[in-house]
DNA sequence: TGAATTTGACCCTTG
DNA sequence: GCAAGGGTCAAATTC
């Protein structure tokens, strides 16, 4: 129960799972579950990360309200698992997860993470991922009716996309502070759960285009996610988001952070704020190295 | 007018 | 003990 693969089952959902990596926020990608290029895999989650840590404030896990995509079982079994054969061109590599992103890389007995840091780096890759996939897509299969089908979903995937951009992990966060961090340009902003005697924090830091490179959550919640009505229930759901569009391929490492529960020594934590040359330089994987 | 954000100052931690 | 830097507070401002 260590791993992503271990708390979702099956590598389809872990497509999905990297794909709901919402956060609430928009352009954000984990490393290790980059469609097209998958860099070192050390995507791991501590055995200590009850959901309501790491995945209540990315609205993450909810299986339950899964979009059908390309990326999940329900696309697939919507087409028909031989439609998803027959146009199995359209593709979404698998998932390289070295196998040291298992238990190992989370000792047994490391419990209740206070702080759960997800690092999102952001890079000038070219952008990749489905949405730019469409054309060729569409172009092969509009022909077939059963596709036909196939792209309304898509379509509707696409949506989701857009709707995805709102900077909403379905908390309420009030900014208290902002911080200009010590070399970096990047400025830092302190944020609370806006729940009453909720402990919770988070931390994020955006580059000058605004996009978030930085997360860092600090304690738990300890109430449920609010209700919203601005917030659909698919879309604050989904996280196709995280393919979107025009920006940068984002990188990012979550962690547990308490200290019990990171890699048994420190280098986890100077891993988490390598910066990011270290991080497109190296090619050794992460967990490797760890 | 109330809530949220901004921003400078202060406090705390660390080296 | 001191300085530097990060985190938080709270008044001012904006929405």
């Amino acid at each position: 129960m260590n791993t992503f693969t271990d708390l979702l089952g099956n590598e389809e959902d872990m497509n999905l799972e990297k794909s709901s990596f919402d956060w609430g926020l928009s352009d954000i990608e984990i490393p290790n579950y980059k469609p097209f290029h998958s860099p070192p895999s050390f995507l791991s989650i501590s055995p200590s990360f009850s959901p309501s840590v790491l995945f209540d404030s990315p609205v993450l896990f909810s299986s339950s309200n899964v979009v059908p995509s390309p990326t999940t079982r329900t696309f697939a079994d919507q087409a028909s698992e031989e439609e998803g054969r027959k146009y199995s061109h359209f593709s979404f590599p698998s998932e390289t997860r070295p196998s040291t992103s298992s238990s190992s890389m989370f000792p047994e007995g490391r419990n209740s993470s206070e702080k759960l840091k997800a690092r999102v780096k952001s890079e000038s890759a070219p952008t990749q991922g489905f949405p730019q996939e469409v054309p060729r897509f569409q172009a092969n299969n509009q022909s077939n009716p059963n596709m036909q089908i196939s792209q309304m979903h898509y379509a509707q995937q696409l949506q989701y996309v857009r709707e995805q951009k709102k900077p909403d992990d379905g908390y309420n966060w009030r900014k208290y502070g902002q911080k200009q961090v010590k070399g970096s340009e990047n400025p830092r902003s302190y944020y609370k759960c806006s729940f009453p005697n909720c402990p919770t924090k988070k931390i994020i830091q955006q580059n000058l285009d605004g996009h978030i490179t930085e997360i860092v959550y600090k304690g738990n919640h300890n109430h449920l996610k609010p209700l919203s009505t601005r917030r659909s229930s698919s879309s604050s759901i989904q996280g196709i988001s995280n393919y979107s569009h025009d920006n940068a391929q984002m990188k990012s490492l979550i962690i547990s952070e308490n200290s019990s529960a990171s890699f048994g020594n420190d280098d986890f934590e100077q891993g988490s704020a390598m910066s990011n040359s270290r991080y497109e330089n190296e090619t050794e994987p992460e967990a490797k190295r760890w």
